[in-house]
DNA sequence: GTCTATATCTTGATAGAC
DNA sequence: GTCTATCAAGATATAGAC
């Protein structure tokens, strides 16, 4: 199950004809578009309002009758990552040579967003400061992303793949860190290096520490 | 990634008059403490010169004595930490081993002082958005720390300690990747994990897949 | 060295016309 | 749905007195 663009047009109050509404939901996206971008290049709080609206062509206040406040936008787009990705990543956190493998193909993709990489690298990192509005956001999608993690080398271990004495907490968090770490320092300087060669040698390195011989 | 326990406890206040400067550097270190504190909590741009000023017992203009601009205050940040790092981390990058190990010490300290740690988790990915005025340093201080370590596991190989056939380089982003991600990880839930464990267990692992055997 | 007062700019958001 | 006009608040920085 994907798709992404839900039930959005269901928020559009018109008194007149109209029964759906494609064009305001197409006018969203290009906003979430634009904003992503903006966020991107100045960060969330930097970020003007007003220049995102200008950007899909609309005033002030043309905007903020999509989204009432700056924070609402932030959120939309927040919860827009959470449906793409879900529809992405799917399904078996039951093999963890497929999820860890499968994490190349993530940083491979990545590699192709470069803004949408550093939109979320730029408010992960924002999201630490004091009340965020992305705070939680990010707090809870590193604490899902951790347990998914666990739970797969939890199985390896119990299928007899994986040696008993790794510590499944460390390596998810290890895990974690070295994918958002990777991708600030290849956001800075995109041709130094080649990121899906580091992940990935990386993650056949760890694949070799970890099961069993 | 170290510094942290500066002189900053020389807060005697002597209403004693001086002609020279002892008093003036004591304000500049403790305006650097406060606006370290302050970038911790709101990053760079959001931070409020004023509220800086409020905190070590200035108005507005009386910090701008000290620093004509807001970005001179950020720069003398950077450049404090540059000295106080370079005194700390002094010397043989030649014995890889002791370089790798050194790093879970740095980790150590760096537990110690999560806001030093926060401020500059933030403005290194602050940085990454366009024009940021601390774009470049980040940017140097990443390099110079790769070259380090390559020379490092170059030695390493050359000794015939390491195996000839790694990818100096892909190692080198990878720790450094793997410190500033395991970092912000860290930030966002102090008491989660062991971050100076998690580190600790990924240097040894790496120190038995990359060495002869 | 440090202040009060102010200039100037930019921001997010509102009011109300069309 | 979208605009013009406007507001109130916040920012950095300057002028000039003490």
């Amino acid at each position: 199950m994907d798709d992404g663009k839900k039930s959005i047009a269901a928020v559009d109050e018109r008194p007149v004809r109209r029964r759906k509404s494609p064009k305001g939901v197409i006018r969203r996206e290009a906003i979430l578009t634009a904003a992503m971008q903006h966020f991107a290049k100045d960060g969330y709080q930097n970020a003007s309002f007003a220049s995102i609206a200008a950007d899909v062509g609309l005033s002030l206040p043309g905007l903020l009758h999509y989204f009432p406040t700056k924070v609402d936008l932030l959120l939309a787009i927040l919860e827009k990552r959470d449906t793409d990705s879900t529809s992405a990543t799917g399904e078996d956190y039951a093999d963890w040579r497929k999820v860890l493998l499968g994490l190349i193909d993530v940083a491979k993709s990545n590699r192709e967003i470069p803004h949408v990489v550093q939109a979320f690298a730029v408010l992960n990192a924002e999201s630490l400061t004091q009340d965020h509005p992305a705070r939680s956001w990010f707090a809870s999608r590193a604490s899902q992303l951790k347990g998914n993690f666990i739970h797969s080398l939890q199985k390896g271990i119990s299928a007899g793949e994986l040696r008993s004495d790794i510590n499944t907490e460390a390596v998810a968090v290890e895990l974690i860190s070295i994918m958002d770490g990777l991708q600030m320092l290849w956001l800075r300087s995109p041709e130094e290096f080649d990121m899906v060669k580091v992940f990935s040698d990386y993650i056949h390195r760890l694949i070799a520490s970890i099961e069993c011989r």
